[in-house]
DNA sequence: TAAAGCATGTAATCCGTTACATGATTTA
DNA sequence: TAAATCATGTAACGGATTACATGCTTTA
């Protein structure tokens, strides 16, 4: 259902194919809910067979273009309006942190040092985005403010993985002497 | 295989029955990992099967306290140093934002209102486990790290909810006017 | 004695991932 | 003409959620 409105969304601001969807799903979207295509084409066909979306044209390679309708549009706003979101997340990197007694002190060092790497990693990629995003238009306000949120998270999580990683050091240093 | 993992890590420190496994994980590891006693169960069994762990004791309520075997500790500390935990996360909380222009400004501000308050929540819950729990034993000194990080986590997040908030009511009120 | 909590299971369904499969068009 | 990219699908599998189902033991 959140992929189902994902889609709705998108297609509430223009025409697009499940392609295009697709593409636009794996840049901008893919840091909040990843998405397949294998997913994106059977979800399509059943949104028509429900009247939410419509075929508007057909292009070179097969190509077809969804439009949304009028019933569509009502989904998708009513689905934001009256249903909450759901807060369950999955992490297995912190998970792992659990369990990090299992191993030496400088294995644990080790992986909150390679979770580093790849947070530094993600936050330049989307300071990278940022710097070459201009924010203007209606629609990229909100794209804006999610990346505002990538931006603080990875910089939040970083901080928090140097203060746990310099605290197993001293640990680890302290055990070797 | 996160949650076999999950599993074995907590039979690792100690004995324990699914029911009481099945309680560690929707207490302390429900925000990283949400798991069910339907999944728990099987899973169990499958485990057994596979000689990771065995079953120690039964007790009165047909209990059934289970171990970890050698070769189940083998498989956690393997998993823990020879693969990388997987980055994919779903925020569906994050998603809706993308399509808050669908709303109106009020609307969305409301959104990142009620936002705030689940935020604001969870932070209250997390600071008193924080202050009830004696970080002192081995195993919880990580355990106390999650911690940490979801204090940090939830303050970030309420003030990046704050600051886009006020943008959005800005805009409304120049709307209105 | 009723309610709450302990304790374990199965079945149906849904959602997501990975792999399989095909073919047209553009560009180097 | 080969490779890259556009473009759309299906099938198998695995993991997670929800609902169904049962029964014992302690406590109020």
């Amino acid at each position: 259902v959140v992929l189902r409105n994902a889609l709705l969304g998108l297609l509430a601001a223009h025409p697009r194919s499940g392609y295009e969807l697709t593409r636009i799903l794996s840049r901008s979207f893919a840091y909040v809910w990843p998405v397949n295509h294998s997913q994106v084409y059977p979800e399509l066909a059943q949104m028509v067979a429900d009247g939410l979306i419509e075929q508007r044209e057909s292009g070179p390679r097969r190509k077809k273009v969804y439009g949304i309708t009028p019933a569509g549009r009502h989904a998708v706003t009513e689905w934001l309006r009256q249903t909450r979101p759901s807060h369950d997340s999955r992490n297995e990197a912190l998970l792992r942190v659990f369990l990090l007694w299992l191993v030496s002190p400088a294995e644990a060092a080790a992986y909150l040092r390679s979770e580093m790497e790849f947070h530094r990693g993600r936050l330049a990629e989307l300071q990278a985005i940022a710097a070459e995003t201009p924010h203007a238009h209606p629609a990229a306000r909100w794209s804006r403010m999610v990346l505002e949120w990538g931006l603080r998270y990875h910089s939040a999580y970083i901080e928090w993985l140097e203060w746990a990683a310099a605290q197993v050091e001293r640990e680890a240093a302290a055990a070797a002497s």
